[in-house]
DNA sequence: CTTGACTCTGGTCTATACTCCAGACTTTAT
DNA sequence: ATAAAGTCTGGAGTATAGACCAGAGTCAAG
């Protein structure tokens, strides 16, 4: 069991940033202490580290809330919403993939391309080094 | 030329937001009417798609505007500042696609797995997809 | 048994990225 | 020629994701 302040230096996060979360329905602590002290298990430290990895995949709190809340019964109601709900997500995901494919292409573009190289100056800024790969 | 609402239309974005980008000086209209309306040109198409494509990967207004503004000289120190900052960038995608692909894994699970399949329940939840994957 | 570190709740404040007016002017379509 | 649609500036409002603070209680170490 840990203490807010355990668990936010585990998770590299702030212990306002957990309490946050909490008031937001993304995770809740396990028990409390006599004297209301928050204890998160380990599947909380999972929960977060998971919240964290969507969050920076660009999921919104909300959208991050659906997901956890996602629970697929063996009902075949249950399990079409969900697979189109998350069917949508994996689209998105897709989306941005690409996108950041692109970007990191252009990216390494320009960091290569143009010290002391033989590319044109013109390559030499980001929509430049873009470009290149549309050739 | 386009005026604001093409441009907007085009890009699939409001007005203000393009007018927003402008007071933040990611972009700004090659010229104007003479009654003041905002012409903008090809280039500020490939511009705003540079801008939106970079938001969705995750980059603030702000990196953005730095991007926008990088510009190698064959100037050698220029030339190491850039590739700095850029190979930076670099790393913080690479990071995110690992991310996004972990996600990307656990919603396909949740996905395909739990519909009438044989997973346990356990695994039916975007957490316990998360897990499968760690076997 | 006190001092310093930690936690609690509740509230205000901040940055980012817009959106949504208002009031005035301009352009376009009929 | 007039109405509808588009544009201008400036400013206020909104959603998201926290950060920060106050005042009070709690815990751990010396």
């Amino acid at each position: 069991m840990l203490k807010i302040g355990e668990l936010a230096k585990h998770a590299g996060i702030s212990r306002d940033a957990l309490r946050f979360y909490e008031k937001h329905g993304l995770i809740a602590p396990n028990t409390r202490t006599d004297s209301g002290y928050r204890l998160y298990s380990k599947s909380d430290v999972v929960r977060i580290s998971f919240i964290l990895s969507a969050k920076e995949v660009g999921f919104t709190l909300n959208e991050i809330h659906q997901l956890l809340e996602l629970e697929v019964t063996k009902d075949v109601k249950s399990c079409q919403d969900v697979k189109q709900f998350v069917d949508n997500k994996i689209q998105v995901v897709n989306q941005r993939l690409n996108e950041m494919k692109k970007i990191k292409q252009s990216l390494k573009t320009l960091s290569n391309a143009c010290c002391g190289g033989n590319e044109p100056a013109t390559h030499c800024t980001i929509l430049g080094a873009l470009s290149v790969q549309n050739r």
